[in-house]
RNA sequence: AGGGGAGUCGCCAAGUUGGUUAAGGCAUCGGAUUUUGAUUCCGACAUGCGAAGGUUCGAAUCCUUCUUCCCCUGCCA
């Protein structure tokens, strides 16, 4: 698909173009996987030409959002010949847990990205570098680059000052190098407690970035991690972390978003330190920024989609109405139709807000040229063809063929039979036109698509005046594909299922999940602009050629949208049908 | 208030060593085609680049001032 795109010029890659161009990378070594200098010095000229990495923290599921972030590291590992690393950054024991571990993988495989690149799997984890970070910490201590803090959370807080104000010195800030490292194994040996000591990095408490005001890069917690198990009760911060990753794994571009770039001058710094102490080795990898995916319609907080999940506002995590991967998997996203969206919408340092019409529009564009197209009804309202009977005789089926795609006559061709009743959309007949309507009304002429023109010529009504039946007349000699075929022009086309042949099914009309464009706007809780119709369920007749539907296929039904049979319900004994999204309406429904 | 970022068409977004008519996509609006009011195809769509000054033969690109929005005070990531 990126073939045909042309690509887009974005500040990335013009930072790897002129990285490249400045032959930046010419003395990179690679030790054949993650390790520190000695270990790439002693490896071969990287074949890599960039290395990128999506390091998410395997505590939630992947969203639309992290499809922008997956889309543009692999996508530029892709472009440049280089590999983009899947990291799991699993630093918090207290969070993580391999079901997401699993989740997450599946979503980037199913994205249409993997990590084996070079011939090697580039499949890594944070906690297996825990031994390097310790010994970093350990270096940084002898070094005068950090101590061990006793202060309380509380005292640390409020020591550190505000926008306005310096920090404090910790008293503990000037403690002997030796005192501090021997804390430090009390700390790695299980001797204190949760909360009671923190490693903090010497730089500077009046810094105006409060990030460099001594960050904390160490601290105890005993617990039991997904990987390592009990091996380890310290565990490094995020902030010391990151940057280890990126320098053990020789990333060339850590690329975050936004509220990160605070967080550089440490990164750069605690880079430096290691650099200066002979653990790592230049080229160090640098850290860029740009903005998330802000979704209107959507919601990508973990907290807020929990909330959505758990308070069973949805049904699950691959609710067809959730912004995650699983979700929009099971609505009918395409791996190729969130691509283009993410190509569509660019990648810039500007905090915007895509409108959801655009994930809509590359849906479709998607689907349109690819999805079968399917006769279905989901409104039914029965259509009897007075005339049949004399036509044809009562008991008559007259065969009728369509192409699979109109455009691909390659896909084929599916047949169907009209019978003298048949099922048409409610909201095809009117027995009072409205002005420009050109479907079914008294005296009207109008296509039943694939058959016969018919002529409208009344209803049948219950007692309250509802519109029962539609009655109408075959014209004959009108049949598709047949020469007298256009012998008669309509500018109306109906689609149908035959009431006698044609099977039925669920179908859920899946509308966007809040009403207002930035659900949580002001303060305001998402949860009050809840869409009360965002999921519809109707009973709709569906050609027979639908019966044998495998599950997670793509259909477009015609005149409606796009819809896909539902991968975890539709089956042999059962249709069910998930709209994905509808055909754009220019006339409005 | 201190620090860090961002403001180019309705929504995105190229373009920044200053130099012809400010790319492209989406949306929209015309028109053609169409047995999906879909698709497709043609055409239209910023004397303007947050604002005001300034430098210059020439500025979205340089300078000054102003303005709006976003992020930062977890032992989360």
């Amino acid at each position: 698909m990126s073939a045909e795109t042309p690509v887009v010029s974005n500040f990335l890659r013009n930072i790897i173009d002129a990285d490249l161009a400045a032959n930046k990378f010419a003395s990179r070594r690679w030790g054949g996987g993650p390790g520190d200098a000695a270990s790439h010095a002693a490896g071969v000229a990287d074949p890599a030409k960039i290395r990128t990495r999506f390091p998410p923290e395997p505590n939630g599921y992947l969203h639309v959002g992290h499809a922008k972030s997956i889309c543009l590291n692999f996508g530029l590992a892709r472009d440049y010949d280089g590999v983009c690393h899947m990291r799991f950054d699993d630093t918090n024991p207290e969070k993580e847990d391999q079901e997401y571990v699993d989740s997450i993988l599946d979503a980037i495989q199913w994205l249409g990205f993997g990590w084996d690149k070079f011939g090697q799997s580039h499949l890594y984890h944070a906690s297996d570098y825990f031994g390097f970070m310790f010994r970093a910490a350990e270096y940084l201590i002898e070094a005068g680059h950090a101590y061990v803090d006793q202060q309380t959370a509380e005292e640390m807080r409020v020591n550190r000052g505000d926008f306005t104000t310096p920090g404090k010195d910790s008293p503990f800030r000037n403690r002997p190098a030796a005192e501090s490292l021997a804390l430090f194994h009390e700390m790695r040996d299980g001797k204190h407690p949760d909360g009671s000591m923190v490693v903090r990095a010497k730089i500077d408490m009046a810094s105006p970035n409060i990030n460099m005001r001594d960050p904390a890069i160490y601290r105890i917690r005993h617990a039991e991690h997904h990987r390592t198990g009990n091996q380890w009760c310290v565990y490094p911060m995020y902030t010391f972390a990151h940057p280890i990753e990126d320098a053990l794994e020789q990333i060339t571009h850590s690329i975050c978003t936004l509220e990160f770039e605070d967080q550089r001058p440490f990164y750069d710094w605690l880079l430096a330190r290691l650099a200066e102490g002979g653990l790592l080795a230049d080229p160090l990898p640098h850290q860029y920024e740009f903005a998330r995916l802000n979704l209107t319609y959507v919601i990508t907080s973990k907290r807020k989609l929990m909330q959505l999940v758990n308070e069973k506002y949805v049904e699950g995590w691959d609710d067809p109405r959730m912004p995650t991967i699983v979700g929009l998997r099971r609505r009918g996203f395409t791996p190729e139709a969130i691509q283009l969206f993410c190509e569509r919408i660019g990648v810039t340092k500007s905090d915007t807000w895509i409108d959801y019409s655009v994930l809509e529009g590359a849906l479709r564009d998607d689907l349109e040229e690819k999805a079968a197209r399917a006769m279905v009804v989901l409104d039914p309202l029965k259509l009897k063809l007075t005339n049949w009977d004399t036509l044809f005789g009562a008991n008559h089926a007259e065969p009728c063929s369509a192409p699979v795609h109109p455009h691909h006559e390659e896909m084929g061709k599916r047949e169907f039979n009209l019978t003298r009743e048949v099922w048409i959309e409610r909201e095809d007949f009117q027995e009072v036109p409205e002005k420009g309507f050109r479907r079914l009304f008294p005296d009207n002429m109008a296509r039943l698509k694939y058959g016969y023109v018919i002529k409208c010529t009344g209803c049948e009504k219950d007692a309250e005046g509802n519109v029962t039946a539609v009655l109408a007349e075959i014209v004959p000699d009108t049949k598709s594909g047949t020469p007298g075929a256009d012998s008669v022009k309509v500018k109306g086309v109906i689609t149908w299922v035959s009431a006698s042949e044609g099977l039925s099914a669920e179908v859920r009309l899946y509308d966007r999940l809040f009403t207002e464009a930035q659900p949580d706007a002001g303060g305001r809780n998402f949860l009050e602009v809840l869409n009360p119709d965002s999921k519809r369920v109707v009973t709709a007749y569906v050609e027979p050629g639908l019966a044998q539907t495998t599950a997670g296929t793509s259909f477009q039904f015609e005149r409606h949208g796009y819809f896909v049979a539902d991968r975890k319900e539709c089956g042999a004994d059962r249709l069910v049908f998930n709209r994905t999204v509808t055909l754009k309406d220019s006339w409005g429904k």
